[in-house]
DNA sequence: GGGACCTAAGAAAACGCTTTCTTGTCCGTT
DNA sequence: AACGGACAAGAAAGCGTTTTCTTAGGTCCC
C-alpha cells in the first residue's frame, strides 16, 4: 500500500479528513470509516486515528458528509409559532427523541403566513430533510403537496391526504373531552360554554366536535351561542370572553380549545371581577407546564408533548428506513383536575339549604 | 461554445442544476451564476434559465452550495431553555432579524446542562456556522473556548472574554431596575425583597448589583435576609417565596429577577392568600408577553428582545462581513407599570386616616 | 484588416466527505 | 507449491454546488 497522501492544500496545511489521515499515517477512506464505525478497521488503526482526531480537534463538516453520503439526518418539524407555549414544549420532545434516534431537527414555525409557511417549505426541501412532522394543528395544502411530491415522508396530525409516505397521528380529543364535560356535569354545570380555535383548521373542529358529543352523551344538549370561535392566542380567549359576558344567558363553565385561551379567559374574569371557580369554572386544553401556576391552577385536558414527539418521530424513522411503515399513530388525552372548576353559582347554597352535601371548600 | 453536458447520471435523469442546465441548454456554471444574481449573465438566458428552474420545481441543495462557496449562511444561537417563555421570544426575534440579513439561524440550548452543552458547541461547529450569539445569561466558559478557538464571531450579554471576534451586549439593567425600585419606593416601599438568578450567572449577579445599588439611591439600606437567590425558574419563585414567607419581618415589596420567577411568586401568594398588590407588590423582569395578562397584570421591567436580537445580529454580522467590528452594543430596559404594585399594606388606611391620600382603588 | 482587449459562457477544478472499486496480503486447499 | 478466496486498507469516483481558468466571439482603433 502506498503512502496517503491525496488533496494537499495551499499554504502546506491539510484540512479535515485529510489532516487527520496524514496524522494517523493512515488514508482517508480508513478515517472516514473510523468515524463511522464501520467494523472492519483494524482496532490498531482505529486507536491511532482517533488520537489523531483529538490532538487536532477535529469536528467532521456535516455538510459535506451529508453530500457525500446522500442523508442529512436531519428531520423538519413545522409548527404554528414559537411563541405559543405548547410549541417549545413540544419542540423539547422532538429533539429529545430525535436525539435520541441519531437524528437532528430543522423547526420552522408558518406564524399563520402563507409566506412564511412557503419559506418553510423552502428550508426543509434545501435542508434535505429526511421526513417531516407537521404540528401546526391546521394542514396547510400547499405546503402539503410540495414536500408530498418530492417523496418526503410526512407525518399529521389528526388529518392529512392519503398517501403513501404520509402517516397520520389521531389524537384521541373524545377522551379528554369527555372526562371534561363529565367533570363539569358531575359538579352540576348545565350551562356549558366551548371557545374553539380558528374553525378553518381542522384539529380546532375535531376538538369542537368532540365538546358537541360530549355534550350529548351527558344529556346535554349544546347552544350554538356559547359555542364561540378563538384563535388559540390570549387576546382570543379575552374576546371570546367579553362575548360571552356580553350575553344575557350566560354559561357557568367553559372549555377551552388551548390554554392559551383559558389564559385569556381567566384574565377577563379577574378583569371584571369574576371569580374562578366560583362564579365560572374554566377548563383548558393541552395541559402546558404553566397551567400549574395560572391563578386559580388550570384544569385542563392533557395531551401528552412527549407522546406526540414519539409518535411523529416513530412514523418518519418507519419510512426513512422502511421499517414498516403504519398509517395510523394514536395520542391520547386526559382530564388534569385542578382549581379552576367547581360548583356553578347557586348550586352550593341550594344544596346546602337541602342538606344534601357541606360546601366545598377550595385551599 | 460547446453544447453543456457535464455529468449524465444514471437512469438518464439528470439531478439538480445539471437539470435545469439541460433544460437551459446552458451550462451548468450559468446556471449557478443567474441563481447567484451575478450580474454578467445575458438576460435572455436568465431569463431560460428562472424558466426552466420553475419548470423543473428545482431548489437547490443548500449544503452542496455551503460546501462549494465555504459559506453556511448560518447564525447560531445558544439560549438556557427553550421552555422559558422568553427565549421563544428572543428567537422569534433573532429569526426575523437574521433573516432580513439573509442568515439562517440554528438554536441549540443547552438546558444548564454541561452534556447539552458540549452538543451545542459541536452542533455549531459541525454546522459551520458563520457566527454565535450566546445569550444564555451565564456565560459558559469551555463553551467560549472551544469556539474562540476556532475563531468563530462570538458575541455575549452582558461579559465575556475581551477579545478579537468576539463582541458584547452590555444590557443596562441599571436604568431599568432604578425605575422599578424609585417606582416601589414612591408608592411607599422600605422593605423590598429581591429574588435573582442562579448566583454563579454573571447576568444574575448583574441584576442583583443594580437592585443593590439602585436601593442606595432611595435611601434604603438593603438587607441580606430579603436578597434570596432563585432559578429563574416558576418554581424558583415558589420556593423563594416560602422562604419570605417564613421570616418573621417580611418585604412589603419583591422584585423579581425574571418573570417566570414573578409568576411563582404570584401563585405562592395566591396559595396562602396573600392578595397583590394589596398585601405584597411584585415587580417582574423581561416583561415577557404573558405578563400582561397575569394576575394581576405584572409590573415589570422591560428588555427588548427585539433590541437584543439586532444587536447580537449587527455584531455577528460586523465581524462576519468585516464591517468595523465594534466590541460593545448597547441595550436598554425601562420599567412598565401594570398592577401587580401598590402602597404598602397598611399605607393606604395610615393616609387616609391623616386625611393625606383618598384610597386608591383598583380597577 | 489585424492585433489588443473585453466579455460572456463553457470546462474543469475544488469543497470535504462517503463509498465503490482495486489491490496487496495472508490463509487454507489440494 | 500453486491457486483461490477473504479481508483490510488505499485509490479514486462521486455528491451538487461555486469558482477559477479557458476560450470563442466581438469591438475598437490605428
Amino acid at each position: 500500500m502506498s503512502r496517503a497522501v491525496q488533496h494537499p492544500k495551499k499554504r502546506g496545511k491539510l484540512l479535515g479528513i485529510h489532516a487527520v489521515a496524514a496524522k494517523a499515517r493512515v488514508s482517508i477512506a480508513t478515517v472516514s470509516r473510523t468515524i463511522n464505525r464501520v467494523p472492519t478497521v483494524n482496532p490498531q488503526m482505529a486507536k491511532r486515528v482517533w488520537a489523531a482526531i483529538d490532538e487536532l480537534g477535529y469536528v467532521p463538516n456535516i455538510q459535506a458528509r451529508a453530500l457525500g453520503s446522500g442523508r442529512s439526518g436531519v428531520l423538519g418539524l413545522v409548527i404554528s409559532e414559537i411563541t405559543n407555549p405548547f410549541f417549545p414544549e413540544l419542540i423539547q420532545g422532538f429533539e429529545d427523541v430525535a436525539l435520541a434516534s441519531g437524528y437532528e431537527i430543522l423547526v420552522s414555525s408558518t406564524n399563520y403566513d402563507p409566506k412564511r409557511m412557503e419559506l418553510c417549505i423552502r428550508r426543509m426541501l434545501e435542508r434535505k430533510v429526511e421526513g417531516v412532522a407537521v404540528m401546526t394543528f391546521g394542514i396547510e395544502q400547499p405546503l402539503v403537496e410540495e414536500l408530498a411530491e418530492r417523496d418526503v415522508p410526512l407525518v399529521f396530525v389528526d388529518a392529512g391526504p392519503e398517501r403513501p409516505g404520509i402517516s397520520l397521528i389521531k389524537v384521541n380529543y373524545h377522551h379528554g373531552v369527555r372526562q371534561g364535560v363529565q367533570h363539569l356535569a358531575a359538579l352540576g354545570h348545565r350551562k356549558i360554554g366551548f371557545i374553539s380555535g380558528p374553525m378553518h383548521l381542522h384539529s380546532a373542529r375535531s376538538r369542537a366536535e368532540a365538546f358537541s358529543l360530549s355534550l350529548a352523551e351527558c344529556g346535554i344538549k349544546p347552544r350554538a351561542k356559547w359555542m364561540l370561535e378563538g384563535d388559540h392566542t390570549m387576546e382570543g380567549g379575552i374576546r371570546a370572553m367579553e362575548q360571552i359576558l356580553d350575553s344575557a344567558d350566560r354559561p357557568t363553565a367553559v372549555m377551552c380549545s388551548n390554554d392559551m385561551t383559558a389564559l385569556g379567559v381567566l384574565h377577563k374574569a379577574y378583569r371584571v371581577g369574576l371569580r374562578v371557580p366560583d362564579d365560572l369554572s374554566v377548563v383548558g386544553f393541552d395541559d402546558i407546564h404553566m397551567a400549574e401556576v395560572m391563578i386559580p391552577p388550570l384544569t385542563s385536558i392533557r395531551m401528552s408533548r412527549l407522546d406526540l414527539a414519539q409518535a411523529a418521530i416513530t412514523a418518519l424513522r418507519a419510512h426513512v428506513e422502511g421499517t414498516g411503515p403504519q398509517r395510523e399513530y394514536q395520542v391520547d388525552t386526559r382530564l388534569v383536575v385542578r382549581e379552576s372548576t367547581g360548583y356553578p353559582p347557586g348550586a352550593m347554597t341550594d344544596l346546602v339549604k337541602n342538606g344534601k352535601a357541606e360546601p366545598a371548600r377550595r385551599r
